[in-house]
DNA sequence: TTTTTAGTTCGATGTATTGCGAACTAAAAA
DNA sequence: TTTTTAGTTCGCAATACATCGAACTAAAAA
């Protein structure tokens, strides 16, 4: 692949990305930034190579950014001598990932059992399905630990 | 635990779950009604009944229902010398649901995929990390299909 | 001390979303 | 045939959201 057809082809991912995060949440240019900081070569940009490349408002990506980083999405890192944030993509662990699933599996299920637990008639049809997801579920949690735990060690 | 203190419990939980849902971006009255449908001891409602219920207009009730419909959350029954439709949660399996889980995994990990592909150097921080990432996701959902080939023939 | 840099904060504005009510419709009932 | 029932559709109003530009700020540089 040619270089300018590889650089064409990151920013329609970017795009694509951006579409996909939207759907997640994330505002139409914070998904885009997401992106960027994911797919460019370049995997730190200042403030205003943000501004620059994704041509927005310095407010808007002065917000973005806010929001990312106090959902983890992002980070930043300074350079001595160099008074600039530089920004970048957090890279988490997997760990840590499996841990986030599991705590909103774990809300769901909270919300399950309280349906539960208050339903008159403990075999109306809501309350037999409900009790079939929360079975299933909690298998499926039991078993994601030893799933990590196997995974940990091969790692 | 007193009757009316349950029902009133139920009224608080649909508001809890409705919040959630729009979380998960449903519209909030869209996200309550899935609520309504799931907690309450009458587990099927007519058209008339969601809008007494809940307060809203018939055209909101209207739209709201076709929306959960045609996401596949709730369905209509209907009784033979009655016009009405009785609308209600839908119960899918737990196999259906590991399903959905693995699709919206597989499309993540395509995008991952694909950034990887893109990258000018394969041993970018970014680059690094994403691989990592695509390794745990499959290690995982191949796991996911012995598990659940193992709860299947469990239940 | 003054100027520059690297952002942040604050209204303003345009656009999207949400929900409403009134009018409409197709099927059933009278 | 007329009326009622069980919704649907359409246009509107209110609200919320996303983004902007201008003014501001705190730290560093000159």
């Amino acid at each position: 692949m040619e270089e300018s057809e590889r650089i064409q082809k990151q920013k329609e991912l970017i795009e694509f990305i951006g579409r996909h995060n939207e759907k997640d949440g994330f505002q139409p240019v914070t998904a885009r930034i997401m992106g960027l900081l994911m797919v460019m070569d370049k995997e730190e940009y200042t403030f205003d190579e943000i501004v620059e490349e994704m041509q927005i408002s310095k407010s808007t990506v002065s917000n973005a950014l806010r929001n990312l980083e106090l959902r983890g999405v992002l980070e930043y890192v300074t350079y001595p001598g160099d008074r600039k944030r530089y920004f970048r993509f957090v890279s988490g662990d997997i760990d840590e990932m499996i841990v986030e699933v599991e705590k909103s599996m774990l809300q769901k299920l909270d919300i399950i059992k309280q349906i539960i637990e208050l339903k008159k008639n403990p075999d109306s049809r809501n309350a037999k399905f409900l009790k079939n997801v929360l079975e299933g579920m909690n298998f499926f949690i039991e078993h994601l630990e030893k799933l990590k735990a196997e995974y940990k060690s091969k790692h």
